[in-house]
DNA sequence: CATGAATGAGCATTCATTCAT
DNA sequence: TATGAATGAATGCTCATTCAT
């Protein structure tokens, strides 16, 4: 059921997720909804919650041995591509925008992606750390800033269909990453191994 | 008429910008709507080009002289708590969010914002230049990351409506700033006089 | 379309009275209902307000020279047999029946009811006045009774399609009101001579 | 079950006596409605049928004795409040008012309501018999009256949800209850001595 | 130019009822 | 016996859009 909802979120975005289009796409009677849920709005979340947790587990697993940046940027662009492929990042973008008017909607949704700000302000708390930027630039406003280029760039990728604007921005990050290893890097490597 | 809509958009959310709910605002019949414009998108797109031009302006002016990149973050804080104020980010915001599930209005949309990414973009290499950042960093890659980053910042800050966290960013990149204008500003400013 | 609502609450019933049943009566498209009304409940009301004063006023016009209670009970008599006769009073059997569980609907329909017990209560001061009974039967609350006789005389004539309750009321109340009219008839036709 | 039904009835209204809310307030499964009786329909004739024997019985023993008119309407008074007080006749006029309008329900209902015709008939027929009104009102007639006045009686109540009215009738009543007593309440005393 | 009434499809939701377990 | 999941039709209501005036 909340495989419906998110491959209907997905494909076709949260203004068509009526009642009727997942129940449709799931092969069920649009009745099954409000047997389950109180609401569309508590399933909706609850696809949220499982895509949001399914994919949290698997950035925490490939995230949590690196140390360089530019490793740190191809984990990201291959967990990104697993994102676009099975749909999940395309339906939470949409759950995303579309929600963001709802008055109930938009805290519980905020609610659901704070894992995600204490992920990267983790991951950037680690790449700070040692380096001189540690008490120039704050972690967790970094990692809310990696959140909202993310949503913000998904946005605009769903706007014109066109997924090239993530690629390039992958790509144009590595010689970046590179500097930043080269410059700063050994910082929090050593500290990973005092 | 685009005012009306621009204030439904802002005060009611995308989803509520119903016909009557401009007529309603604006004081006419919902049917003039369609003697002027085709279709309700053309009237949300013809808004959102109006707003767009005159911010653009705005921010156009502000920017066009500015070296530091001190100076370039106090501006644009500035004109930010203007788009606040008058609501037209926010009606931005919604109308970006609410048509990113829509086949026809996406693009068109884009058509639109791709202004500011000219702008982003131009801005960027007039502070890159100069500097040994300038063939690390790609200024359309930083241009369209920046539009970015404001897109997903207004859709975190229009679903919890909690306005801090621009504010938060805002003072978070003072500090970084200042290092910018310490190790490389001398770079463009030379390069401007040069 | 009031016409319509009224007809579908005397022929189908008060649960039976949707917003699409009354539209299929009446032969528009059930939007229109809210184009003009903002729910379906101020639709009932105003068809009740409708229905009320039109026969308010016949009753006030029928019963306003009348001095004996048999001519009372004739007159009575006749205009029941009117309200039979157009469905008014079965559309109001339905509605007040219907919405005596519904928070809003009931004050509201109560408070259309009023016109009504005053009526009542007005010809019963009338009929008592001078008589031995002024001081020992209050008039509002014989009003009051004869209002819920009627009501609930139509509930039970609407639960088994019976019309002949009501008529055999009327004859049983005949030789009573004979009797009234020769013990202490005399009375208020003085008063109104006096 | 049926128990459940009746506070069903009585406290959420006939509209919300749905299968599920029954089971919800009975702790059961709906489907388990279905196993027990044909329909839902079924149910609540049973339920009416169930409280409606129970306080049949218990206004035949407070009544059966009764001679005077002033402590007939005494015992009324306090058959009233029992009824008030366990809900019992609120889920009646519930169940009453709601299937008014339902082709199967009405007469069904209409079976059940007939013995306390009988007994206000019969009621009825001890306070006349005896009495110069014994050939002037017809008993049958007045037994329909009082159950008519009490169920329109019961609907106006609910209506507002304002138990004063009864109260109010209650009130009015006793001094002509005396007076009948005064005049003609000898006639069936004696005729029960004799 | 503008209006106000109307349309018909769509929405979220609830219902009585069924049925495999 | 009883359950819990499911169905399909119905509900009130809103919408973009049209069109005679």
């Amino acid at each position: 059921m909340v495989r419906a909802a998110l491959r209907t979120l997905a494909e076709d975005g949260f203004a068509a997720t009526s009642a009727r289009a997942i129940a449709r796409r799931g092969g069920f009677a649009p009745g099954v909804i409000y047997y389950h849920f109180d609401d569309l709005e508590h399933l909706l979340l609850a696809t949220l919650e499982w895509t949001s947790e399914l994919r949290l587990a698997r950035y925490r697993d490939e995230l949590s041995g690196v140390t360089s940046a530019a490793e740190l940027l191809a984990r990201l662009r291959a967990l990104y591509a697993e994102d676009v492929a099975d749909g999940h990042v395309a339906a939470v973008q949409e759950l995303v925008a579309g929600a963001a008017g709802s008055r109930r909607l938009g805290p519980a949704i905020v609610e659901r992606l704070r894992p995600w700000l204490e992920l990267t302000e983790e991951v950037a708390r680690r790449f700070l750390s040692g380096t001189p930027l540690e008490h120039v630039v704050p972690a967790p406003e970094l990692g809310l800033a990696m959140v909202a280029l993310y949503l913000g760039l998904e946005t605009l990728t769903h706007l014109d269909r066109d997924r090239a604007m993530a690629e390039s921005l992958f790509a144009a990050a590595g010689p970046a990453a590179v500097l930043f290893d080269g410059l700063l890097g050994h910082a929090h490597e050593g500290g990973a191994q005092g």
